[in-house]
RNA sequence: GGGCGUGUGGCCUAGCCUGGAUAGGGCGCUGGCCUUCUAAGCCAGCGGUCGCGGGUUCGAAUCCCGCCACGCCCA
C-alpha cells in the first residue's frame, strides 16, 4: 500500500529520470531531497552540471520545462535547483478520506511476515529501576510499538539474570540479614522492590568488609553455576519480588513485556555446555587448563587482555557463554533480533557476536545508550545514590496535578490527566534525545511539561478533540475539498509525512525522529488554531474535516509513543 | 595503551548514515497577545568560529586524516 506523498515523490523521481534521459541521453540516479520551506521536494543539478558542463542553472530549466504529472502541481526553477509543489487538492482530499478510512491504523506498513524479539530493560531484580536505566525500557517500548506498526511482528523479552553477582548478593542479604532478625524492616514504600533493596546495599556493604560474607555469597553462585535447582528455586522466591516492583513501575510507564527468560534456564536444560562444547572445536577457540577462552586477536581487538572467557578453571560457565546460549535459542525463534543495551555492555555485546558468527547463528542489533547520570557522577543502587524511577514518577505526577487543578472545571478526571501528562513527560523526553548522547540528570528537565514536551502534544490533541466537540455535528464527507490558507496548506502537508517519518526512524531505528515529527505536526496544528476559525467559520465543515484528520494523526503518534492522547486537559 | 560513542548560541537538542539553498527546535532572557473553538498556547527580539587543524569537492555540521575534551568499557 502506498501513501499520498509517497506517490507524489516517486511520480518526481520518475519525471526526473525520464526528461534526463530525454535530454542528455543520461541514467543516473536520482536522489530527491526534502528542503525546509521551499519546496515540497527539491533536485539540485549540480552533478549534472559537472558531468554535462553546463551551467546548473540552465540544467534546471531545461529539466523544469519537461516535468508534468498528476500530483505534480509546479515545477519551479530556481538557482541550480528544481523545485517541487505537490498539488495540494489532490493530497488533501487523498490524504484526508485515507486517514478518516484507516483511523488508528493510518501509517502502518504493508505486512512483512518477519518475527523480531526486541530484548529490553533486562535489569538485574536487586532493586528498583532508577534513572540512569530508565531510557532502557522507554527505548525498547518505543521500537517495539514502530516495528509492530511498520507490520513486523514483534514479541519483547526482559531476560533475567538469576544467577549473577547482584542476586546472590541480594538472596544472601534477605537470608541472613532478614531472617535471622539482624534487621528491621521499614516499610516505607509499598513496593517490594523498595523494601528489598535494602537488603542488597546492606549485604554490599558487608561483602565488601568481610571476606567471609564475601566467601558465602560466591558460594552461592558456584552452585547456581552448576545447575543447582534448590538454590536457583529459593532465589527466585526472592528476586521474583523484586521484579515484580520492577513490572510495576514498567507499568505505570504504559510499558508490557511479553517474556521473562531466565538466565539459569540455559544451564538446566544443557545448552551452555552444548555450546561450550560447539565452541571448542572451532578455531581461535583454546583452553588454558580446563577454562575455554577464544583468542580476541584476529578479530581486532587488543585491550589489555585478549582472551574473552568462556568458563572458568573450574569449568563452570561465565555470564557470557549464558548470554551466547540465550542468543541462540532467540535466534531460532525469530528472523531477527533487537537488543537494548547500556553503553557498558559494548565490549560483551562485541564478543557475544564474535562467538555467534563463530557458531555461524543469527546477531543481534544493539541499540546501545549512553547513561542519564547525576550531576554529582554516575548512579548507583550499591552505593544508593540514585534516583529511582518511581520517585520521578511520583514527582511528576505530583506536579502534574498541581497544573492539571489549575485548569480545573471542577468536572476533569484530574488524577487521570495529571497521570498521563506525568508519564508522557517522561517518556518524552528521554525518546526525544537519540540514545547514543549521554544525559544528565535534571529535574526541572525531566519534568517539563511545555515547549518542546509530551504535554505541548497532548495539549493540540485536546484541542483537536474539545473543538469537534463543540461542533457538536457529524462530519460529512465533502467532495470538492479545498484549502486555501498558508497555515491550512501546511497542516496538510505535515499530515502526508507522517508515513515518511514512520518508515524513516523504523529504518533507522530511530524513535526520536517520531517524537520530533510530533512536536512539529503539533505546532503546526497551533499555527492553524491561531489563524483560522473553524466553529462558525464559512469553511467550517471542510476545517472539521481537517482537525478530525490532525486529531488522528496525532493520537497514532502519541500511541507509538506510549503517552496517552488525551481528550480533555 | 586499545576499542566504541559523543562534542552544534548561557543550557538542552535536531540534522550527520545518503554532502546542496539564510544550520531547524526547545529552555532561559527581553517585550507583546486571553470580550470568539482550552494561554500546557501564540507573536516579536537577543543570542551560533556546528570542539580544533588539515584534506576531498563546484559545494562540508555532514565524507576522509590528525589532534583535543568528555562518557562507557578492557571480562
Amino acid at each position: 500500500m502506498k501513501y499520498p506523498f509517497e506517490i507524489f515523490k516517486e511520480e518526481v523521481i520518475m519525471q526526473l529520470e525520464k526528461a534526463i534521459k530525454n535530454l542528455y541521453n543520461l541514467e543516473i540516479e536520482v536522489k530527491v531531497e526534502k528542503p525546509k520551506e521551499i519546496a515540497d521536494l527539491a533536485f539540485p543539478c549540480f552533478q549534472l552540471s559537472k558531468i554535462l558542463k553546463k551551467d546548473a542553472r540552465e540544467i534546471s530549466k531545461e529539466i523544469s520545462k519537461r516535468i508534468k504529472g498528476e500530483w505534480i502541481k509546479e515545477t519551479k526553477a530556481m538557482g541550480g535547483y528544481i523545485n517541487f509543489y505537490i498539488n495540494v487538492d489532490k493530497l488533501a482530499k487523498e490524504l484526508i478520506t485515507k486517514i478518516e478510512k484507516m483511523g488508528d491504523n493510518f501509517g502502518k506498513l504493508d505486512k512483512k511476515n518477519l518475527k523480531v524479539i526486541v530484548e529490553h530493560t533486562s535489569a538485574n531484580p536487586n532493586g528498583p529501576l532508577h534513572v540512569g536505566r530508565a531510557r532502557n525500557p522507554i527505548i525498547g517500548d518505543t521500537i517495539a510499538r514502530l516495528l509492530k506498526f511498520g507490520g513486523y511482528d514483534v514479541i519483547t523479552q526482559y531476560y533475567v539474570d538469576d544467577m549473577g553477582k547482584q542476586v546472590a548478593t541480594l538472596f544472601w542479604g534477605v537470608k541472613n540479614l532478614k531472617e535471622k532478625g539482624k534487621i528491621m524492616e521499614e516499610k516505607t514504600r509499598k513496593k517490594p522492590d523498595h523494601t528489598y533493596v535494602v537488603y542488597y546495599q546492606i549485604a554490599s556493604k558487608l561483602m565488601e568488609e568481610d571476606e567471609r560474607v564475601k566467601e558465602e555469597i560466591e558460594e552461592i553462585m558456584r552452585k547456581c553455576e552448576k545447575g543447582d535447582r534448590k538454590i536457583l528455586d529459593e532465589m527466585k522466591k526472592i528476586y521474583k519480588n523484586v521484579l515484580e516492583g520492577i513490572v510495576e513501575s514498567l507499568r505505570m510507564l504504559n510499558i508490557e513485556i511479553d517474556e521473562f527468560i531466565e538466565e539459569s534456564q540455559f544451564v538446566l536444560d544443557g545448552s551452555v555446555e552444548k555450546v561450550i562444547k560447539e565452541l571448542e572445536r572451532l578455531p581461535h577457540v583454546k583452553k588454558e587448563g580446563k577454562a575455554v577462552y577464544i583468542d580476541l586477536e584476529p578479530f581486532g581487538i587488543h585491550g589489555r587482555d585478549k582472551k574473552f572467557y568462556l568458563t572458568r578453571s573450574d569449568g563452570t560457565s561465565l555470564y557470557a557463554i549464558r548470554d551466547i546460549a540465550y542468543h541462540i535459542w532467540k535466534g531460532e525463534r525469530a528472523d531477527f533480533l533487537i537488543n537494548v543495551l547500556g553503553e557498558d555492555h559494548k565490549l560483551e555485546a562485541k564478543l557475544v557476536e564474535i562467538a555467534l558468527k563463530l557458531l555461524n547463528k543469527k546477531t543481534p542489533e544493539v541499540i546501545f545508550y549512553a547513561f542519564v547520570s547525576l550531576p554529582e557522577g554516575r548512579m548507583s543502587t550499591r552505593k544508593g545514590r540514585v534516583v529511582y524511577l518511581d520517585d520521578l514518577i511520583e514527582e511528576a505526577i505530583e506536579r502534574a496535578k498541581k497544573e492539571v487543578e489549575k485548569r480545573s472545571n471542577g468536572e476533569k478526571d484530574v488524577e487521570y490527566i495529571a497521570r498521563s501528562v506525568a508519564i508522557g513527560a517522561i517518556r518524552y523526553n528521554i525518546i526525544k534525545v537519540k540514545p547514543e548522547k549521554a544525559i544528565i540528570f535534571k529535574w526541572e528537565e525531566a519534568l517539563n511539561f511545555e515547549g518542546e514536551s509530551a504535554p505541548f502534544i497532548q495539549y493540540a490533541h485536546a484541542r483537536c478533540c474539545s473543538i469537534l466537540r463543540k461542533a457538536g455535528i457529524k462530519i460529512e464527507e465533502i467532495n470538492d475539498i479545498k484549502y486555501n490558507h498558508e497555515s491550512e496548506i501546511n497542516l496538510i502537508k505535515m499530515l502526508s509525512l507522517f508515513p515518511e517519518i514512520i518508515k524513516e526512524s523504523i529504518k533507522t531505528r530511530n524513535p526520536s525522529m517520531l517524537a520530533e515529527y510530533s512536536y512539529s505536526l503539533a505546532s503546526c496544528f497551533n499555527a492553524f488554531y491561531r489563524d483560522c476559525r473553524v466553529i462558525g467559520s464559512d469553511k467550517e465543515k471542510e476545517r472539521l474535516l481537517l482537525v478530525n484528520a490532525t486529531r488522528q494523526v496525532l493520537k497514532n503518534c502519541l500511541n507509538l509513543l506510549g503517552i496517552e492522547a488525551l481528550e480533555e486537559m
